[in-house]
DNA sequence: GTTAGTGCAAACCTTTTGCAGCTCT
DNA sequence: AGAGCTGCAAAAGGTTTGCACTAAC
Protein backbone atom coordinates (compact mmCIF):
# COMPACT_ATOMS: atom_id res chain seq x y z
CA UNK A 1 0.00 0.00 0.00
CA UNK A 2 1.47 3.28 -1.32
CA UNK A 3 0.30 5.88 1.90
CA UNK A 4 1.82 3.66 4.40
CA UNK A 5 4.64 6.45 5.72
CA UNK A 6 1.50 8.68 5.88
CA UNK A 7 0.04 6.17 8.38
CA UNK A 8 3.26 6.09 9.92
CA UNK A 9 2.95 9.64 11.03
CA UNK A 10 -0.67 9.85 11.47
CA UNK A 11 0.19 6.43 14.03
CA UNK A 12 3.05 8.72 15.84
CA UNK A 13 1.36 11.43 16.37
CA UNK A 14 -1.11 9.93 18.38
CA UNK A 15 -4.43 9.86 15.39
CA UNK A 16 -6.08 6.70 15.32
CA UNK A 17 -5.93 4.50 12.35
CA UNK A 18 -9.42 3.64 11.38
CA UNK A 19 -10.83 2.06 7.97
CA UNK A 20 -12.38 5.43 6.88
CA UNK A 21 -8.95 7.16 7.06
CA UNK A 22 -7.18 4.55 5.42
CA UNK A 23 -9.92 4.49 2.41
CA UNK A 24 -9.12 8.40 2.00
CA UNK A 25 -5.35 7.89 2.51
CA UNK A 26 -5.28 5.31 -0.02
CA UNK A 27 -7.24 7.08 -2.81
CA UNK A 28 -5.49 10.68 -2.36
CA UNK A 29 -1.56 8.78 -2.46
CA UNK A 30 -2.72 6.18 -4.89
CA UNK A 31 -4.68 8.10 -8.49
CA UNK A 32 -1.89 10.22 -9.82
CA UNK A 33 -4.72 12.84 -10.11
CA UNK A 34 -5.47 15.66 -8.18
CA UNK A 35 -8.57 15.12 -6.38
CA UNK A 36 -11.20 17.84 -4.93
CA UNK A 37 -13.73 16.75 -2.02
CA UNK A 38 -15.90 15.84 -4.11
CA UNK A 39 -14.35 13.20 -6.09
CA UNK A 40 -12.75 11.64 -3.12
CA UNK A 41 -16.12 11.24 -1.51
CA UNK A 42 -17.18 9.48 -4.84
CA UNK A 43 -14.58 7.10 -4.62
CA UNK A 44 -14.39 6.55 -0.91
CA UNK A 45 -17.81 5.24 -1.47
CA UNK A 46 -17.12 2.81 -3.66
CA UNK A 47 -15.12 1.20 -0.87
CA UNK A 48 -17.73 1.77 2.16
CA UNK A 49 -21.31 3.34 0.96
CA UNK A 50 -21.40 4.85 4.60
CA UNK A 51 -18.49 6.50 4.40
CA UNK A 52 -19.81 10.53 4.97
CA UNK A 53 -19.06 13.40 3.29
CA UNK A 54 -18.33 15.37 6.37
CA UNK A 55 -15.32 12.28 7.05
CA UNK A 56 -13.94 13.61 4.19
CA UNK A 57 -13.77 17.18 4.81
CA UNK A 58 -12.41 16.27 8.37
CA UNK A 59 -9.47 13.84 7.08
CA UNK A 60 -8.46 16.81 4.58
CA UNK A 61 -8.53 18.96 7.43
CA UNK A 62 -6.16 16.89 9.74
CA UNK A 63 -3.88 15.80 7.48
CA UNK A 64 -3.68 19.28 5.85
CA UNK A 65 -3.05 20.51 9.44
CA UNK A 66 -0.39 17.76 10.04
CA UNK A 67 1.29 18.92 7.10
CA UNK A 68 1.16 15.35 4.94
CA UNK A 69 -0.72 17.12 2.01
CA UNK A 70 -0.80 20.08 -0.03
CA UNK A 71 -3.90 21.85 -1.15
CA UNK A 72 -4.34 23.11 -4.51
CA UNK A 73 -6.54 25.52 -6.56
CA UNK A 74 -5.37 25.16 -9.92
CA UNK A 75 -6.77 28.53 -10.97
CA UNK A 76 -9.67 27.27 -10.14
CA UNK A 77 -10.16 26.83 -13.53
CA UNK A 78 -13.47 24.39 -12.44
CA UNK A 79 -14.49 26.42 -10.19
CA UNK A 80 -13.30 27.43 -6.24
CA UNK A 81 -12.79 23.59 -4.93
CA UNK A 82 -9.43 22.62 -3.57
CA UNK A 83 -7.21 19.68 -5.03
CA UNK A 84 -5.41 17.59 -2.64
CA UNK A 85 -1.86 15.66 -2.98
CA UNK A 86 0.40 13.90 -0.90
CA UNK A 87 3.49 15.82 -0.20
CA UNK A 88 6.38 13.60 -0.70
CA UNK A 89 7.27 14.68 -4.19
CA UNK A 90 9.91 17.34 -4.78
CA UNK A 91 8.24 21.23 -4.89
CA UNK A 92 7.05 21.84 -8.12
CA UNK A 93 4.83 24.31 -10.27
CA UNK A 94 1.11 23.20 -11.52
CA UNK A 95 0.44 24.40 -14.97
CA UNK A 96 -3.18 24.43 -15.69
CA UNK A 97 -5.04 24.14 -19.21
CA UNK A 98 -7.65 26.73 -18.61
CA UNK A 99 -9.61 25.18 -21.39
CA UNK A 100 -9.19 21.49 -21.14
CA UNK A 101 -8.35 21.28 -17.75
CA UNK A 102 -5.12 19.00 -18.05
CA UNK A 103 -2.73 19.41 -15.56
CA UNK A 104 1.04 19.29 -16.00
CA UNK A 105 3.85 19.31 -13.19
CA UNK A 106 7.05 21.31 -13.77
CA UNK A 107 10.12 20.51 -11.59
CA UNK A 108 13.26 23.18 -12.01
CA UNK A 109 15.77 25.07 -10.47
CA UNK A 110 14.05 28.66 -10.87
CA UNK A 111 11.60 27.22 -7.98
CA UNK A 112 14.35 26.53 -6.30
CA UNK A 113 16.22 29.59 -6.54
CA UNK A 114 12.94 31.47 -5.91
CA UNK A 115 13.11 29.55 -2.37
CA UNK A 116 16.13 30.24 -1.48
CA UNK A 117 16.16 33.80 -2.53
CA UNK A 118 12.75 34.82 -0.65
CA UNK A 119 14.62 33.36 2.15
CA UNK A 120 17.64 34.96 2.55
CA UNK A 121 16.69 38.67 1.00
CA UNK A 122 13.40 38.52 3.49
CA UNK A 123 14.82 36.50 6.20
CA UNK A 124 11.61 34.56 5.80
CA UNK A 125 10.83 30.97 7.07
CA UNK A 126 9.01 29.32 4.15
CA UNK A 127 6.89 26.70 5.12
CA UNK A 128 4.69 26.12 2.22
CA UNK A 129 5.01 27.46 -1.27
CA UNK A 130 2.61 27.07 -4.52
CA UNK A 131 2.93 27.98 -7.82
CA UNK A 132 0.42 27.77 -10.73
CA UNK A 133 0.01 28.61 -14.39
CA UNK A 134 -3.20 28.92 -16.13
CA UNK A 135 -3.28 29.33 -19.88
CA UNK A 136 -3.53 26.56 -23.06
CA UNK A 137 -1.73 23.59 -23.48
CA UNK A 138 -0.25 22.81 -26.38
CA UNK A 139 -3.33 20.48 -27.99
CA UNK A 140 -5.71 23.58 -26.90
CA UNK A 141 -3.70 26.25 -28.59
CA UNK A 142 -4.14 24.16 -32.03
CA UNK A 143 -7.73 23.70 -31.42
CA UNK A 144 -10.26 25.80 -33.39
CA UNK A 145 -12.15 28.08 -31.30
CA UNK A 146 -13.73 26.74 -28.33
CA UNK A 147 -14.29 22.87 -28.28
CA UNK A 148 -11.48 21.67 -25.89
CA UNK A 149 -11.34 18.34 -24.55
CA UNK A 150 -12.81 18.54 -21.53
CA UNK A 151 -10.47 16.10 -20.05
CA UNK B 1 -8.05 59.19 -9.65
CA UNK B 2 -5.51 56.05 -9.94
CA UNK B 3 -7.83 53.49 -11.72
CA UNK B 4 -7.99 56.07 -14.66
CA UNK B 5 -6.38 53.14 -16.95
CA UNK B 6 -8.89 50.69 -15.74
CA UNK B 7 -11.79 52.77 -16.27
CA UNK B 8 -10.64 53.78 -20.09
CA UNK B 9 -10.21 50.07 -20.54
CA UNK B 10 -13.85 49.24 -19.25
CA UNK B 11 -15.00 52.42 -21.07
CA UNK B 12 -13.35 50.86 -24.88
CA UNK B 13 -14.75 47.53 -24.20
CA UNK B 14 -18.55 48.68 -24.22
CA UNK B 15 -18.66 48.54 -19.76
CA UNK B 16 -21.22 51.31 -18.14
CA UNK B 17 -19.16 54.03 -15.61
CA UNK B 18 -21.52 53.55 -13.16
CA UNK B 19 -21.06 55.33 -9.77
CA UNK B 20 -20.58 51.91 -7.80
CA UNK B 21 -17.89 50.28 -10.38
CA UNK B 22 -16.00 53.52 -10.00
CA UNK B 23 -16.22 53.36 -5.98
CA UNK B 24 -15.15 49.68 -5.94
CA UNK B 25 -12.59 50.70 -9.09
CA UNK B 26 -10.82 53.18 -7.32
CA UNK B 27 -10.98 51.12 -3.80
CA UNK B 28 -9.20 48.15 -5.05
CA UNK B 29 -6.28 50.24 -6.78
CA UNK B 30 -6.17 53.58 -4.23
CA UNK B 31 -5.24 51.14 -1.15
CA UNK B 32 -2.15 49.31 -1.18
CA UNK B 33 -3.38 46.19 0.38
CA UNK B 34 -5.07 43.46 -0.66
CA UNK B 35 -8.82 43.25 0.05
CA UNK B 36 -11.38 40.75 -0.01
CA UNK B 37 -14.93 40.78 -1.03
CA UNK B 38 -16.20 41.35 2.51
CA UNK B 39 -13.45 43.94 3.36
CA UNK B 40 -14.26 46.00 -0.40
CA UNK B 41 -17.82 45.78 0.90
CA UNK B 42 -17.59 47.57 3.77
CA UNK B 43 -15.28 50.57 2.47
CA UNK B 44 -17.60 50.82 -0.02
CA UNK B 45 -20.30 51.17 2.28
CA UNK B 46 -18.18 54.26 3.64
CA UNK B 47 -18.73 55.94 -0.14
CA UNK B 48 -22.22 54.77 -0.73
CA UNK B 49 -24.59 53.28 2.15
CA UNK B 50 -27.18 51.68 -0.95
CA UNK B 51 -24.37 49.64 -2.14
CA UNK B 52 -25.06 45.74 -2.50
CA UNK B 53 -22.61 43.19 -1.80
CA UNK B 54 -23.84 41.29 -4.36
CA UNK B 55 -22.72 44.02 -6.89
CA UNK B 56 -19.54 43.75 -5.25
CA UNK B 57 -19.20 40.22 -6.39
CA UNK B 58 -20.67 41.24 -9.84
CA UNK B 59 -18.11 44.05 -10.47
CA UNK B 60 -14.95 41.92 -9.11
CA UNK B 61 -16.08 39.39 -11.66
CA UNK B 62 -16.50 41.43 -14.42
CA UNK B 63 -12.74 42.86 -13.72
CA UNK B 64 -11.41 39.37 -13.48
CA UNK B 65 -13.06 38.16 -16.72
CA UNK B 66 -11.83 41.44 -18.39
CA UNK B 67 -8.09 40.47 -17.03
CA UNK B 68 -8.01 43.47 -15.11
CA UNK B 69 -7.61 42.74 -11.88
CA UNK B 70 -6.04 38.79 -10.14
CA UNK B 71 -7.08 37.13 -7.74
CA UNK B 72 -5.17 35.60 -5.00
CA UNK B 73 -5.48 33.04 -2.10
CA UNK B 74 -2.76 34.34 -0.21
CA UNK B 75 -2.55 30.91 0.90
CA UNK B 76 -5.77 31.09 3.01
CA UNK B 77 -4.16 32.08 6.01
CA UNK B 78 -7.44 33.27 7.46
CA UNK B 79 -9.84 31.63 5.43
CA UNK B 80 -10.92 30.71 2.08
CA UNK B 81 -11.84 33.96 0.81
CA UNK B 82 -9.82 35.73 -2.24
CA UNK B 83 -8.39 38.71 -2.40
CA UNK B 84 -8.06 41.17 -5.49
CA UNK B 85 -5.28 43.38 -6.58
CA UNK B 86 -4.82 45.19 -10.36
CA UNK B 87 -2.90 43.85 -12.50
CA UNK B 88 -0.65 46.96 -14.04
CA UNK B 89 2.56 45.60 -11.90
CA UNK B 90 5.16 43.82 -12.84
CA UNK B 91 4.87 39.76 -11.84
CA UNK B 92 5.98 38.91 -8.64
CA UNK B 93 5.20 36.53 -6.00
CA UNK B 94 3.06 37.07 -2.62
CA UNK B 95 5.12 35.88 0.90
CA UNK B 96 2.29 35.57 3.52
CA UNK B 97 3.41 34.86 7.28
CA UNK B 98 1.08 32.73 8.62
CA UNK B 99 1.03 34.08 12.06
CA UNK B 100 0.46 38.00 11.63
CA UNK B 101 -0.62 37.77 8.19
CA UNK B 102 1.67 40.47 6.37
CA UNK B 103 1.87 39.96 2.94
CA UNK B 104 5.30 41.08 1.17
CA UNK B 105 5.57 40.78 -2.60
CA UNK B 106 8.57 39.62 -4.32
CA UNK B 107 9.99 40.20 -7.70
CA UNK B 108 12.92 38.75 -9.09
CA UNK B 109 14.28 36.84 -12.10
CA UNK B 110 13.04 33.01 -11.00
CA UNK B 111 9.99 34.12 -11.31
CA UNK B 112 10.69 35.28 -14.67
CA UNK B 113 12.76 32.09 -15.84
CA UNK B 114 9.98 30.11 -14.70
CA UNK B 115 7.31 31.53 -16.84
CA UNK B 116 10.05 30.80 -19.88
CA UNK B 117 10.68 27.45 -19.17
CA UNK B 118 7.36 26.47 -18.58
CA UNK B 119 6.38 28.49 -21.85
CA UNK B 120 9.43 26.71 -23.61
CA UNK B 121 9.14 23.06 -22.60
CA UNK B 122 5.87 22.47 -22.46
CA UNK B 123 4.87 24.22 -25.26
CA UNK B 124 2.41 26.03 -22.83
CA UNK B 125 0.82 29.73 -23.50
CA UNK B 126 1.11 31.09 -19.93
CA UNK B 127 -2.06 33.74 -19.53
CA UNK B 128 -2.11 34.06 -15.46
CA UNK B 129 0.67 32.89 -12.89
CA UNK B 130 0.59 33.13 -9.25
CA UNK B 131 3.18 31.92 -6.89
CA UNK B 132 2.91 32.16 -3.01
CA UNK B 133 4.82 31.38 -0.65
CA UNK B 134 3.43 30.78 3.22
CA UNK B 135 5.56 30.97 6.27
CA UNK B 136 6.86 33.30 8.85
CA UNK B 137 7.59 36.33 8.57
CA UNK B 138 11.33 37.90 10.08
CA UNK B 139 9.26 39.12 13.02
CA UNK B 140 7.65 36.26 13.96
CA UNK B 141 10.22 34.27 14.03
CA UNK B 142 11.81 36.05 17.14
CA UNK B 143 8.67 36.25 18.40
CA UNK B 144 8.10 33.79 21.85
CA UNK B 145 5.30 31.49 21.13
CA UNK B 146 1.94 32.11 19.31
CA UNK B 147 1.04 35.81 20.20
CA UNK B 148 1.21 37.10 16.90
CA UNK B 149 0.67 40.91 15.90
CA UNK B 150 -2.79 40.13 14.04
CA UNK B 151 -1.79 42.35 11.11
C1' DG C 1 -12.72 1.22 29.60
C1' DT C 2 -11.56 5.64 27.52
C1' DT C 3 -11.64 8.84 24.28
C1' DA C 4 -11.05 9.96 19.53
C1' DG C 5 -13.55 9.52 15.44
C1' DT C 6 -17.83 8.80 12.73
C1' DG C 7 -22.52 9.55 10.87
C1' DC C 8 -26.46 12.27 10.61
C1' DA C 9 -28.88 16.57 10.52
C1' DA C 10 -28.78 21.13 10.68
C1' DA C 11 -26.41 25.43 10.67
C1' DC C 12 -23.24 28.58 8.37
C1' DC C 13 -21.02 31.32 5.07
C1' DT C 14 -19.87 32.69 0.67
C1' DT C 15 -21.32 33.26 -3.95
C1' DT C 16 -24.84 33.09 -7.66
C1' DT C 17 -29.37 33.83 -9.82
C1' DG C 18 -34.17 35.80 -11.02
C1' DC C 19 -36.51 39.75 -11.61
C1' DA C 20 -38.31 44.51 -11.29
C1' DG C 21 -36.78 49.08 -11.38
C1' DC C 22 -33.08 52.42 -12.22
C1' DT C 23 -29.40 54.89 -14.87
C1' DC C 24 -25.74 55.36 -18.02
C1' DT C 25 -25.03 56.25 -22.87
C1' DA D 1 -35.32 55.30 -25.64
C1' DG D 2 -32.98 51.21 -24.69
C1' DA D 3 -29.79 48.01 -22.90
C1' DG D 4 -26.89 47.32 -19.25
C1' DC D 5 -26.54 47.55 -14.32
C1' DT D 6 -28.17 47.58 -9.57
C1' DG D 7 -30.73 46.20 -5.45
C1' DC D 8 -33.39 42.99 -3.11
C1' DA D 9 -34.69 38.40 -1.95
C1' DA D 10 -34.07 33.88 -2.45
C1' DA D 11 -31.43 29.90 -3.98
C1' DA D 12 -27.35 27.28 -4.41
C1' DG D 13 -22.94 25.62 -3.30
C1' DG D 14 -19.42 24.22 -0.30
C1' DT D 15 -17.89 23.60 4.49
C1' DT D 16 -18.48 23.39 9.53
C1' DT D 17 -20.70 22.17 13.95
C1' DG D 18 -23.51 19.69 17.75
C1' DC D 19 -24.53 15.48 19.48
C1' DA D 20 -25.26 10.59 20.22
C1' DC D 21 -23.19 6.33 18.90
C1' DT D 22 -19.19 3.47 17.45
C1' DA D 23 -14.72 1.66 17.32
C1' DA D 24 -9.60 2.13 17.87
C1' DC D 25 -6.30 1.91 21.37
Amino acid sequence: MAADSILDSLKQRGFRLTRQRRILLDLIDETGRHLDVERLYELALQRDPKLNRVTVYRTIKTLKDAGLIDELDLMHWDGDQHYYETRTKQEHAHVVCLRCGKVQEFFGAPLRRLRRQVESTLHFQVLTARTELGGYCAECQALPASSGPET
